[in-house]
DNA sequence: CCTGGTTGGTACAGTCAGTGCAGTATTGAC
DNA sequence: GTCAATACTGCACTGACTGTACCAACCAGG
């Protein structure tokens, strides 16, 4: 076994050549998606058309779906390891809402597919949806290790989760369009719905 | 033609007929997706099951997960009426707040059964996601109102309405278990969210 | 080298959700 | 009583996805 203390991409001929196909995959994939719609086009063109076998699609992808969003689980790992950077933040709500916004600073090419992608093919919103799950239950984590794990809190930290998702799934949907200024109207909400503390009680209802 | 000025129901032996036959398949459905899991249960099994070919499930229900949720399209239109029920609300948030807190007042066994299923079924959770859109559609048409129609305030309406939502979906799946009070922990987090008047800007960011 | 286990890909058969269509039988309006 | 509407059925089909056996290229170890 090799001293790999670091976790180094064993780089074979065998790993690239697995890599490529994965992605030569999914670009057919959005390509087709994007030119024909979701529902017309079938595993069997985009494995056609990237030059292996329908079998072989189900090999990289899970669904049909997966097959649009191919950095998904990366994009999560470095979501995750931006909320936990640092030190413990004093107020995690304001840490979450700034490393939510670090998203949209990071103009990563793939991030402009995926908006043009969701904004054109509705049908693969359900799918964003799904995978858009990932986040909450790192954010429900995130908040959780702040609020502790007793049920109600668990609960909170689940809606907030879910709401704060909601709001930058719309807006990223939306980035695609001219002359909306997305990050700002996230800014504003996200604002307006973390700014106050959650920390401490509120009576006033 | 008879003068219909008022929707009663046209009650003939064949429309009892046919709503039987929907509420036997929604009636197996639930039931069997309990005892063994959504994925584990096939359409033909809950036709056999209500006595009907499977053909006929489809004729009732669009897909399999839609027969766990019969009452969605009511639901959704009695929501859509408190909504738009009354004089022009003052502060559309303040209203959309207390109808959504009325949905928690009314404790109809269908939500109860909801909740538990949900709980209980995960596969499930994705199409609830999936029609809970219509709620989204509804808030953010009647938030629309009163924002109006530029392409920013619709994208704040949407961003709101899929917090909203989001907020509501997760304590509602969480209502059913032991020593959560669902209903204040959903008020407190939109009391927080919705209290702030979004029809001034905010200059504090 | 070479040899043998590992692994990316293929072929094939199968399950299941969902649709289109042609047909039957009951119902209900005139 | 007749005739159109309609609840339901049977059948054939598409397309997503899975299990399994198999091939062939790769990448050790000696």
């Amino acid at each position: 076994m090799a001293d790999n203390t670091n976790d180094e991409r064993p780089v074979g001929t065998r790993e690239l050549q697995r890599l490529e196909t994965r992605r030569t995959l999914a670009e057919h994939a959005i390509r087709l998606f994007g030119e024909r719609g979701f529902d017309q086009t079938t595993v069997d063109e985009i494995a056609a058309a990237a030059g292996v076998s329908t079998r072989t699609f189900f090999l990289h992808f899970p669904t049909k779906a997966a097959a649009a969003f191919p950095d998904h689980g990366e994009r999560v790992a470095l979501f995750i390891g931006r909320l936990a950077d640092g030190a413990p933040p004093v107020n995690p709500m304001l840490h979450l809402r700034s490393v939510l916004l670090a998203g949209f600073d990071t103009t990563s090419p793939s991030r402009l597919t995926r908006s043009r992608l969701l904004a054109q093919v509705p049908e693969l919103r359900d799918e964003d949806a799904r995978t858009d799950r990932d986040y909450e239950v790192a954010i429900a984590t995130f908040l959780g290790r702040h609020w502790g794990d007793e049920p109600e809190a668990a609960l909170r930290a689940n809606a907030i989760a879910n709401a704060v998702i909601g709001v930058v799934r719309a807006t990223l949907i939306a980035a695609g369009e001219q002359g909306i200024d997305a990050r700002a109207v996230t800014a504003e909400i996200l604002g307006r719905m973390l700014g106050t503390p959650f920390d401490e009680p509120l009576h006033s209802m």
